[in-house]
DNA sequence: GGCTGTCTTTGCGCTGGCGCAAGTTCGGGC
DNA sequence: GCCCGAACTTGCGCCAGCGCAAAGACAGCC
């Protein structure tokens, strides 16, 4: 409960409210590898991961895959299920064991329309994604590849950095496939940058790992400014 | 009022409820080149489009531009007012002239918790915003650029589609320049592009302005089938 | 009608980054 | 400890699309 009680959608609900909430939620486990939602099923859940990491990713009619973002306590995934039996747009998959809260579609339509702050905190939770979706359009569309994959890494160290000693370790499992499907470039590419930083010192990278060594470095490489 | 009812935002309001939203509202006109809001200055209000065309477009630190999204009479923009007082991150400007109601973020949050269905309606439209920009996020991820102009192009005519005897006439003043920022290429590959299908008769095109003769041929050059 | 500025076209050279193939390293299961 | 498959690296060839320059076409204004 207060857990739940921390989170942006629920901000500002009181005791019994939050009960209430609670009350018609679900408890949704799943395994590393396990997926929450498949892309193209009708929508019928929505959920708030609780702990863990989710990455949704989308698979175009080519088959090719794509990394949309991954999901961190505390948000939310599977929207679209409030607005009718729409298929999911995305596969939703845990990638380290993950816990999460999971209402139906009507239940949560009704919660809004009894606890009006919930609809308000939603509405500001989708701008904030709508304005991350558009900051990323924007690098996609002028920006070269170099720049977008330190930009990929800066969001990824925002949303799910820990501070360790040598510096800020992306505590993901993410591989250098993952990268190149979140910045629209291959792995090899990915990999030969990845490999540049580290010989400059900015990076350490294992298998599935990154540390960012030198974060305001990289920073300067999502800027464009002149080597520091 | 008529007109309100039918918004998406304000669907399944009662009488009274919309005329409490109108009260609220005050109504801003643009004229075709003048500046809603603009990129940077701190959100204080937000918009529904009654009429006329607005585009959304961002800057980025090197002064490059890119156009997000238009906006057609029904939708929203401007939702980041709601959220307190963080600046815009697009600027929205009238392509004609325009009509617009706009609410403060307060009044709007007001609005919002005494009628909570319309915080439930704005999460649906703002879930819709969120799909179109992963779908295109998607596209600029992984497609060429010339099924990215096809579906820019298609996009546009879904929204702002206008049938002529033709075909489908694009009823926005819309250049290659526009096009390109889109799309992220640049005018003259768009230029080149557009020639080309003009060539195939699949388009006719003048100065700002596209008309989509064989809309299915763009659909089979969008999903990128063999020559149909 | 002529002028001006904006929009568009077209040619040409160049390169970032893709695609593939082959090889290497690593971690986990038995 | 060994094996297997997944993840990663590296070299090489190639081309889609960018960048620029210069010229052409059109709309609106005086």
């Amino acid at each position: 409960m207060a857990a739940v009680s921390r989170m942006g959608i629920f901000l500002g609900l009181d005791a019994s409210a939050l009960a209430e909430v609670l009350a018609a939620a679900t408890l949704a486990t799943a395994q590393a590898g396990e997926a929450y939602v498949c892309q193209g099923d009708p929508a019928h859940r929505f959920y708030l991961l609780v702990s863990g990491r989710v990455r949704l990713s989308q698979v175009t009619p080519e088959g090719q895959q794509v990394v949309m973002r991954f999901i961190a306590p505390g948000e939310e995934f599977g929207i679209v299920a409030i607005l009718g039996r729409l298929p999911y747009p995305v596969t939703a998959e845990a990638v380290e064991p993950a816990v999460a809260l999971a209402w139906s579609g009507e239940a949560f339509n009704r919660l809004i329309l009894r606890h009006p702050q919930i609809g308000l905190n939603g509405m500001a939770m989708l701008a904030e994604r709508v304005r991350e979706f558009q900051d990323r359009l924007r690098e996609a569309g002028t920006q070269r590849v170099e720049r977008r994959v330190a930009n990929g890494l800066l969001r990824l160290a925002r949303q799910a950095g820990r501070s360790v000693a040598e510096g800020v370790l992306i505590d993901l499992p993410l591989s250098r496939q993952d990268l190149a499907e979140m910045t629209g470039t291959t792995l090899f590419t990915v990999s030969r940058t990845l490999a540049g930083w580290e010989e400059r010192g900015i990076i350490s990278s294992a298998r599935k790992r990154v540390t960012l060594l030198q974060p305001h470095a990289l920073v300067a490489v999502a800027e464009d400014l002149p080597e520091g």
